[in-house]
DNA sequence: CTGAAAGCGCTTACAG
DNA sequence: CTGAAAGCGCTTACAG
């Protein structure tokens, strides 16, 4: 090394000086310190990593088309930043089709060169988590549940109670709960906002109308058709809790392109407060794509430092409520209050429990 | 190795018979390639590394908080793609604070570690990329001129010019083209798409109004205050080109919310083809961030396998219009049609020479 | 076409 | 606290 030669010591004593390593002279580590400095050298990780066998490297497995390209980027860069601490950097394996798919977990690129791997964005299926679990290293599960494996995500419950919450605080009584038909992706977020909504209903006493759940295609036209059979229902929803940002952002389009005021005369609740959320005006259940993924690095980072911490620890992350436009009381309907009611067809025995 | 033993031959065979060497018999090289195949065996990239110099790495430097994660989540995928068919990683250097963008560039943590470096969604300072100069590797500058230096890049002038000649199709004759006031970031963009808009103006033959063309801070308020000053001018403009989809988003979004109808009263053009575009039906100029990655990765390879080739090649990518619902033909004004010019201030000298 | 040997740049017992 | 020496797992002339 030249390093050595320019400081006058050994290269052991370059070496621990450059870790940090307390048995070092105070002075021998400051004419490291310069030398190095000088000479702008930087450690080679390879030469360290095959003496030490850690790569001081962590991959990060994603799709290479992400659905939601924002989350994928904020989280990514989360990650980047929590590792940086710890001293890890990024290597990013994105898998665009089936093919690659296949190949990655077949080859397993990433064996010996990282010390632990994260999922985002990902669903695998239990087969591909075996198999992830053979490279012998951590494996983190981020912003989805992995059984018996460390996962980071939200309070998908608590985050869709808090969001029914607050419209039944507005005063709405005919909420719908609006999902994607994609089964590929998020799985248990969305059967867990499912249950938060199910939850707050049953606490406040309303009872659960399956009509009021629906699911749409991922595309224009699939949101189109699930708010078309809302709009055409006996008795309209007065708001709509979406399952993300996105399709909200689709829903208020549609709607206001239909006429139909929001949130005047129906109220849109999102979940994710997605970056343009705040621009455009609409109330969501937050939650933050950047704490997430900074989260998940110092899940890694501990794991990797501290082998003695629970490698299949849940880590699970609040959301919170953020009211801005689209949200307001219900209309109050003239024509479908107390002197209409008659017409409509008999109360179910439900909505009389409640009445009473 | 266990797979030599396994294979009956020496290491040397089973390294010439993993990377494709051609003087590797038929037999050997399948007996290697089934032991490999059977240990589940692969390479440890750090001991390759430190026999050839070669790390077979590509380092990215973005942003720790990017503006537009949509733009880097779908870059960093595009370029992740791209690598891995060069049999190259990607490794994530995000950079949140200028403490750590200084230490970044004092460090140089890729040196040795990384062998070409991709600048995305980041200005550097002349100073910044003389440093990156000094690392030997070749650097890329992606969606982003730096002079000298190898860059991928939108022909923004062309896209401003398409856009405009769009507007001008449209019967648009007072376009304004709004931009953001933020000076960090995307300048060149700002500056060509500016260029763009006059040259599109020019060869219609109309003149070039100062008043049209304002700057708006990125925030709500800011672009609130823009649409302000564009709405009380003595004479509106018919239509707003505007520098980014994020930005028109919220421009249409304040339209609306003031009762002005969008296009019927104001057309509203985008630049990027933003994930939610088509959602809110905004038309726009549409760039490819995945395929711009992916250009930048194959770039970076070409560079990296072949030492002959430019290093400070430019590719500069097409843009093209996608006509949604935020843009129509003006208005046909019965105030201000004919009889009502003479109502207005005397014409400028401007507009004279247009008008005859 | 194949193998023995040297060596890439570090870290780590070990001896001092 | 420090240095000489061995060795991590590969690749690459070199000799055969």
């Amino acid at each position: 090394m030249d390093v050595a030669r320019r400081a006058g010591v050994s290269t052991s004593t370059v070496s621990r000086a450059l870790r940090g390593v307390p048995t070092v002279s105070p002075e021998a580590r400051i004419r490291v310190e310069r030398a190095a400095r000088e000479l702008s050298f930087a450690l080679s990780r390879s030469a360290s990593s095959l003496v030490t066998g850690k790569t001081r490297r962590v991959a990060v497995l994603t799709p290479g088309l992400p659905r939601a390209p924002w989350f994928l980027g904020t989280c990514l860069t989360g990650m980047a930043g929590g590792l940086r601490e710890a001293g890890l950097d990024l290597l990013v394996y994105a898998i665009t089709d089936t093919t690659e798919r296949a190949a990655f977990f077949e080859r397993l690129p990433a064996r010996r060169n990282a010390d632990a791997v994260m999922v985002v964005s990902f669903i695998l299926t239990e087969e591909e988590r075996e198999r992830l679990d053979e490279l012998g290293v951590p494996v983190v599960y981020v912003s989805q549940h992995a059984p018996d494996r460390a996962s980071v995500y939200i309070d998908d419950v608590a985050g869709a109670r808090q969001g029914m919450q607050y419209l039944l605080n507005l005063g709405h009584r005919r909420i719908t709960y609006l999902q994607s038909a994609a089964a590929d992706s998020f799985v248990w977020s969305a059967y867990d906002r499912l249950v938060g909504y199910r939850e707050a209903l049953e606490e406040a006493g309303l009872p659960y109308d399956d009509s009021l759940v629906v699911r749409a295609e991922y595309s224009r036209s699939g949101i189109r058709e699930a708010v078309g059979s809302l709009l055409s229902l006996p008795q309209m929803p007065t708001a709509l809790f979406v399952e993300s940002d996105d399709m909200a952002f689709e829903v208020m389009s549609i709607l206001r392109s239909c006429g139909i005021d929001v949130p005047g005369r129906m109220s849109v609740l999102g979940f994710d407060d997605h970056p343009l959320a705040e621009s455009l005006d609409l109330s969501t259940v937050a939650q933050s794509a950047w704490r997430t993924g900074c989260i998940a690095a110092e899940l890694v980072s501990s794991v990797l430092t501290d082998p003695s911490s629970d490698p299949t620890r849940h880590i699970v992350l609040p959301t919170h409520l953020i009211p801005r436009g689209s949200t307001a009381p219900p209309p109050t309907d003239h024509q479908a209050e107390t002197p209409a009611v008659a017409q409509q067809e008999p109360p179910s025995p439900g909505r009389t429990v409640n009445g009473s």
